[in-house]
This record gives C-alpha cells, structure tokens and sequence, in this order.
DNA sequence: GTCTATACGAGGATAGAC
DNA sequence: GTCTATCCTCGTATAGAC
C-alpha cells in the first residue's frame, strides 16, 4: 500500500524537526523534498502549528508501539531496558533526536496545543518504563532509589541528555553508546 | 562601570538563544531589548554566526569561573557536586537552559566555527567533573564505575536531559529538583 | 557608533484556476 | 488535490549620512 501524500509530508517533516528544530524548517524545504508545492501542504496541513501537532501524536504511537513490542518480546527485564534505549540511539547515526528532545528545547516559541501533545509523551514514556523498573524490583533484580517514579525520569533524562551530548561528538552513536550502556548495566544488570 | 553596548547585546542574545533556540531569535528582538537599532547591532557583531560563536565563548569562560568558584570553595566535594548541579537549575526559572545544551540541539543548523566552540565547553565541563569525581574515588567517598571519564559523561548529559524534561513540566524547577537530587546523593553521598 | 534607507530573499498563508 | 500567483511580514545584511 503507498502512502498518503500527508503522509510523506509528515515523514519529511519528522526527519526535519527532529534534525534542525521546529524553527528551522519550512513548507518550502518539505515542497522540496516530497515535490509537491508547499502551497498544497497547506491543504493538507492548514498551518505549521497543526502540523508539528500531527507529528507528536504520531510520534508517540510509534513510540507507544515500540515500547509495547519490548513489553511483549520476553527478553529478561535488563535487557528490555537495553532496547528501550536503542530507541534513543538509532536515529543518532542520521542526526536525528527524540522528536520530543528537540521540541522540548524548542518549548517557548511552540502553542499550547504541541505543549500538551508534548506532556503527554514524556506521561506515557515515563508511566511505561516505571512498570519495567517495578518489575524488576520485585523480582529482586535491581532496587530503585528513592521511588521508582524518580528513577525512570532520571533514566529518561539520561537518554535525552545522553542524544544531546552525542550530537556534538564526532561519532554519535558510539559517543551515546558509551555513556548510556555502562550506567545502565552498572545500575540495572541481572547478576 | 558601565557596561558595553556590545556586552549589552550578548546579554540580551545569550538570553534569548537559551530561551528559545538559534533559529528563533533575530537582530530585530535584540534591537528592541537593547534600545538601538538592528543595524548597529551589526556593527559590533557583522554576522549572526559570529554573536554566537562569540556567545559560546564567553559563556565558556563564565561557566569556568563557576566551577573554579565551587572548587576553591572547600565545601565537601559531595556538596560541591550539588553546587555543580545548581548551575543548571539556577536559569530554569527564567525559561533558560545551558547554551550549550540548547545549541547541541540546533547542531545541524550551526556552522563549524560554532560547532568547535560547543565541544570545548563539554570536554572543559567534563574534565572539570571527572576531577571532582576522581577526588571523591581517592577519598573513597564514592566509586566510579566503569570509569571516572564515563561517570562524568552520565552526569552532565542527566542533568541537561534533566533540563529538557523541567522545560516541559509546569514547574521547572522542581521537576529538576526531583530528578536531579536524589539520585545525586544516593550515588554520590559520604555516608 | 548609531542612524535611515534599502536590498533581497525566505517565511507562512490565502485565493482562485484547473 | 495540486497548481500558479500573490500578499505581507520578517530575516540577515549592506551603504552611506551624521
């Protein structure tokens, strides 16, 4: 099945978003690269408020799908946690951050509308991998200090920050690999 | 003493790029701040990239004479620690995050020039930190695992995670707070 | 050093033909 | 749905007077 033309525009406007930033994006450059006329993007997507709405609403189905696959893939709980944060990774090698990373710098000069999609993905974010890390705290494999709450915005924190400090490296993703795996096997291992 | 136009202009910029981004701010939202005109402003800094290239630096040399300050403070080094954390809490309040961490966000969209200037402020920070903390090794007050380097490294990108994550809370700062102290001081405490 | 004036392009958005 | 044409504002930057 081929898709939608507002879906390829999402597509590129993701890629750019997460890349450059909110403000540093155009009709004109996402005209360019689906090649249609950027007038026609605003048929599909009247402003760029309510476009950068869409793409967190999409974001955070992709995400909430991503995360529900680990759920369900029976890896031992330490190494749901490694998945989890080779979501944070793989964009890295295509200069890509969390869509939410990005936006979150961008904060200020976004609606009231993006900011409320934007909570809502750091809620369900951190609600998801609070129930791994209270797994793995009555399993006894690993303790959380002082909540387990506490820890996964710490955890989430890591990984956000862990993208931003990558980006500035010459290599990203073995920049973000050797600060985030280390920690996270020292905190959370199964041994 | 007074200060310079010029220095007037970076104060203004410095705030406005840790506020809202790169891409977001222009010589017409300086003018108005500082009270004179855009094209003066291209007097003292002829090119937008040159400003914050020269914004990186200073803030550079201001973030070094802070972490100077804590460590001449003889505070105890698991509360110079804290005091290393309040600097990125400190601008919170004021919707500001670490330049550096904004302007890693807007990587793709900076020059080169500006690029370097953004590495040196993490390799400083992180050698600044992986001091304090291999003191703290030495004195047996806490372990580095699995290397003081690493240990830095996962620090500084939670606590500018831990900004990203403020940002989009309704309360800033003590979403940080929450985030940021705890796990500070169950990892790094002296008891 | 700061001003006015201006060039020139990019930005978001709309109207109306097809 | 997509196009052309157009509007109007903002953005960076320069020239030249004071």
């Amino acid at each position: 099945m081929e898709k939608s033309t507002a879906q390829r525009i999402l597509d590129v406007a993701q890629d750019m978003v997460r890349n450059r930033g909110y403000s540093a994006f155009s009709y004109a450059d996402i005209s360019k690269q689906v090649g249609i006329r950027k007038a026609s993007i605003h048929y599909h997507f009247p402003s760029k408020d309510e476009l950068v709405k869409e793409l967190v609403v999409q974001y955070r189905q992709t995400m909430g799908k991503a995360c529900d696959r680990i759920a369900k893939s029976r890896a031992s709980l330490d190494q749901q946690l490694i998945q989890f944060a080779n979501l944070y990774r793989d964009g890295l090698s295509n200069g890509q951050i969390c869509l939410c990373a990005m936006l979150a710098a961008d904060f200020a000069v976004l609606p009231e509308s993006v900011h409320a999609e934007i909570k809502i993905f750091f809620r369900d974010t951190e609600a998801w991998l609070g129930e791994l890390l209270q797994q793995g705290c009555d399993d006894g494999i690993w303790t959380c200090q002082p909540s387990v709450t506490q820890e996964a915005k710490g955890l989430i924190a890591m990984l956000q920050g862990a993208q931003l400090l990558a980006r500035s490296a010459d290599n990203s993703t073995a920049t973000f690999e050797q600060v985030v795996y280390p920690l996270l096997t020292a905190k959370f291992s199964k041994s």
